[in-house]
DNA sequence: CGTTGAACCTGTTTGC
DNA sequence: TGCAAACAGGTTCAAC
């Protein structure tokens, strides 16, 4: 479920009512998806959220003993939470009945409680020291929104693997997820698995162009919700009504009426309409 | 490097 | 109806 789309809409969702809370107490369930599990219920307690923001699909809790803030607005420490495929991470009043599947709750300073539900657990949780959040955010990728069209291009410049794999991975291109990548290669006519090297300078404009729109509307959208994605407040995104490609194999392509087609690419379900994305040449 | 397949989990949908 | 297979927004690791 959760790219950067999703991620970003609940990050801005828990922006307003969670700055400032304070962390009471930690309780957790199952542990198999957290880093270091003993690292939270050590040091969380007492520490003060002081920003909530993203980096790729990694929802970055800014934590502080609420003394002296940094100036530059760094923390000392931050809880990373990654919502994997069922993620979901909301504050709950504390006299609410736990939903299934809830393995995480931090207790706040006014009542209510961050819960985190991940009925897969694929997701997974860290906390990190102020030391480590740097080669945290070096290892990953540069984020979509905030490149450029030549840093874009530089980053897939002799790069011969498949444009999809290169789109989903987060050490490339932080964020982009398999809704967002087939959707923004079929409206810029790239089939997935052209190699990146093969796409001529046009092409990878446009595609840069497409992945900028499609996250834009898709954040104005509130996210996709395909089956189980909510934000903050427990409301579904729509963007899913606006997908063209993603699930909808068969189906009649918007632009020419074609059949869509699945195939795997990189290991996952990729949709594309073979009239408007030519699949390449030879390998 | 690049590709594939499996693994990690649970829940829902599809097909025989 | 019932059961098995397929599939799902993600990441990681081993093997070739």
């Amino acid at each position: 479920m959760p790219e950067l789309p999703e991620v970003e809409t609940v990050v801005r969702g828990l922006r307003d009512s969670l700055a400032g809370r304070r962390i009471v107490s930690v309780r957790l369930g199952k542990t198999d998806f957290i880093d270091d599990p003993a690292a939270l219920e050590r040091e969380l307690p007492g520490l003060r959220i002081e920003t909530i923001s993203r980096r790729g699909k990694f929802i970055v809790l800014g934590l502080g003993n609420g003394a002296a803030v940094g100036e530059d607005g760094s923390s000392d420490s931050a809880l990373l939470v990654h919502l994997g495929m069922t993620g979901n991470l909301s504050p709950r009043a504390a006299a609410e009945p736990l939903l299934p599947h809830t393995h995480v709750q931090l207790a706040l300073d006014d009542g209510r409680e961050l819960r985190y539900t991940d009925p897969r657990r694929f997701g997974r949780m860290a906390w990190l020291p102020a030391t480590r959040l740097a080669e945290f955010g070096a290892r990953l990728g540069a984020e979509p929104l905030a490149v450029n069209e030549s840093e874009f291009a530089a980053r897939l410049a002799g790069r011969r693997a498949m444009i999809k794999a290169l789109l989903l991975d987060q050490h490339v291109f932080a964020g982009l997820g398999n809704i967002y990548a087939d959707e923004s290669l079929w409206r810029a006519r790239v089939h997935p698995r052209r190699h990146a090297s093969s796409l001529k300078p046009q092409q990878v404009c446009r595609l840069w162009r497409e992945v900028r729109h499609v996250l834009q509307a898709s954040l104005r959208a509130g996210g996709s919700s395909i089956s189980d994605f909510r934000n903050a407040d427990g409301q579904p995104g729509w963007y899913q009504l606006r997908h063209r490609v993603y699930q909808r194999e068969g189906k009649a392509c918007y632009r020419c009426r074609s059949k869509i087609r699945r195939v795997i690419v990189a290991g996952r379900s990729s949709h594309f309409c073979p009239q408007c994305q030519p699949r390449p040449r030879s390998r």
